[in-house]
DNA sequence: TAGCGGAACGTTACGGGTAACTCAACTGTC
DNA sequence: GACAGTTGAGTTACCCGTAACGTTCCGCTA
């Protein structure tokens, strides 16, 4: 029986040389085509790394330069929401472009699971990391300064990052919805939500909506959070409670689509007319709203060139190119038809 | 100004066995916590680690180890679609909790992506790979087989698999929606779906659909492979062009229920009632079918558990434990009422 | 009090590559 | 034919941990 050097049973490069004939740094030569080899050599080394099927071991040659993988950390709170799945997919395909990899993270909307996350990943060596939301551990952000690797921040745009933000501002998107909503003749309204362990961008969301709100004439007379997940049937109940405890409102404004989706089919259920009954708004304008016979009214955010710029600003980063800190990919309002029409009112 | 060792100033090792003067074993031996120290030691090791913001560089115990890393690749078509989404998701939360990472590939339905991305993700000395689909280029198969590393394969269950896979039969599940059309009195039907340039799990559910709709009295009249993503739009816009071409078909099959969807609202649109006028039947059961008032005929497959089931397969396997090598996780028809039902024939 | 065992810690070698250096054999020039 | 320059290849040291083994020293026993 044939002895490996090594207890896994992976070819090195040292085996390649020495099958080719010739030293370790040759073949590494080869292997790298960064010259200094003659085409005889060459030839020689590349067929036995066929023969062989040497794989390189990209672990050691980080290593060996004492410099960084070619690893990005991802961290997104869940996949169960679609507007997460858009940006990690424009992240991901963008790294992966440019000889990249996600290494991905889903931190449960929780900072403790965030920092876990974090230290784990540090301790491989990233490039980078691109991480959902501005608020972090105080840990998290100590062993981030330390590690001294890029970061962008993505979602909740960070006018003064640790590094380099991109995404909207969240406050600003529900102070519009807010002015818009009263706008349309709508005074009484609510909010159904869920409720999370942090400040977060919903939050800010629910703070400009209710500024923006009471601010012109209207009174936001109750704010629903649940303990339960933002999607489609936590919507639906959520409304059901909303409107059982509180008398009048008319018109109720969702954390994100997929609960106001499911508001919607509780309005259609109990034969409530929307918008004339009452109204409806989300927010993140989910696919899926392209083929509704009716329009949603949201916030349109291009999540999936959100991933994409967050990609591009670590990439050139990585590659030295100046970047601004901090980019504003701008949201839009969507008027929809399940509020009502200005005409109307 | 101090000079450090190292080209990143990352705090090593041996500066933190040098600052609390013991040589760095004993440090290593303080931080792995196996014991062969006082307590002392312990606590002056423990406090420099603090002091310096030591982070342990995993690159270099995988290295010394001459073992693999933490991390699992999985490769995924695209994020677009939601159940890949809950596949990834179910995936990820079971590994991270047994201290593995998920290093994220999106294939785009293409072998050839897929191809390069197992050499980039194999030259990182991965625990495992989990990958989706059945099929993969013979140089793939060649690396795999190589680099001796588990691999599960998921979503199309394959009885014969290189190592391990889970998932579903899904010839059987486009046979029995094909039954059930039939059953319920439609004849002639059609298909609307996209098409990819190789054999997949999509092509098994029409293969299957179309030997039992033809076998039990039904013709597929026509087949559509729009060049599109599988989605919502191309959902409406797919139905239209079918029942622009074809005359007499009763009710349509799609390749998922985002197609199934837009089909719908393309038929709500031009006034045709569903199901009398014509049949619709998706596949997935997207979690929006929760709240919609009419429930979509579909096939249920419990997509987050088909990744944790993946997830715990591989870890067992990283473990030592016996794993069985194929996994059927089984799917559910949802009659719904977007086809008649069965009195009204 | 020699002898022994074990606790606590140090030393050395190693893993798979690469940077930096060295060296030998040609090539061309005058 | 002497010498500088170029080309092709080898040597050595190093990256940061860990396995394996070696060393010191203390306490206990016969």
């Amino acid at each position: 029986m044939s002895e490996k050097k090594s207890k896994t049973n992976k070819v090195s490069l040292s085996e390649v040389a020495l099958a080719a004939g010739v030293s370790k740094m040759t073949a590494s030569r080869v292997l790298r085509g960064e010259g200094g080899y003659s085409e005889r050599t060459r030839a020689t080394v590349m067929e036995k790394v066929d023969e062989l099927g040497y794989l390189p071991n990209r672990l050691a040659t980080v290593f060996a330069g004492d410099k960084t993988s070619t690893f990005v950390g991802v961290s997104i709170p869940d996949l169960g929401n679609e507007v997460f799945a858009q940006v990690l997919e424009g992240i991901d395909r963008k790294l992966g472009a440019f000889g990249h990899q996600s290494v991905l993270g889903l931190t449960q909307h929780t900072l403790r699971e965030e920092e876990n996350w974090i230290r784990t990943v540090l301790s491989w060596q990233p490039a980078g990391l691109i991480l959902t939301g501005r608020y972090h551990s105080k840990r998290a952000l100590d062993m981030l300064r330390n590690a001294n690797v890029p970061v962008v921040e993505i979602w909740d745009l960070n006018s003064s990052p640790m590094d380099m933000s991109v995404g909207i501002n969240h406050f600003d998107s529900g102070f519009e919805m807010g002015r818009f909503i009263v706008s349309r003749g709508y005074r009484k309204v609510g909010y159904v939500g869920t409720s999370h362990d942090t400040a977060n961008a919903a939050s800010a969301r629910l703070d400009g909506f209710c500024k923006a709100v009471e601010g012109s004439g209207g009174s936001v007379a109750r704010q629903l959070c649940l303990h339960d997940t933002a999607t489609y049937y936590p919507g639906y109940y959520g409304t059901e409670q909303l409107l059982g405890s509180t008398r009048g409102i008319e018109c109720i404004y969702y954390q994100n689509d997929a609960m106001a989706f499911g508001g919607l089919q509780f309005c259609d259920a109990k034969g409530m007319r929307v918008p004339d009954d009452i109204g409806v708004a989300g927010w993140g304008d989910l696919p899926v709203a392209a083929v509704m016979r009716r329009r949603l009214t949201s916030v349109h955010v291009p999540h999936l060139k959100l991933g994409q710029v967050a990609a591009e600003m670590m990439l050139a980063r990585l590659s030295d190119e100046p970047v601004e800190a901090c980019r504003d990919i701008g949201f839009r309002l969507i008027p929809g038809s399940t509020v009502k029409s200005a005409e109307t009112r």
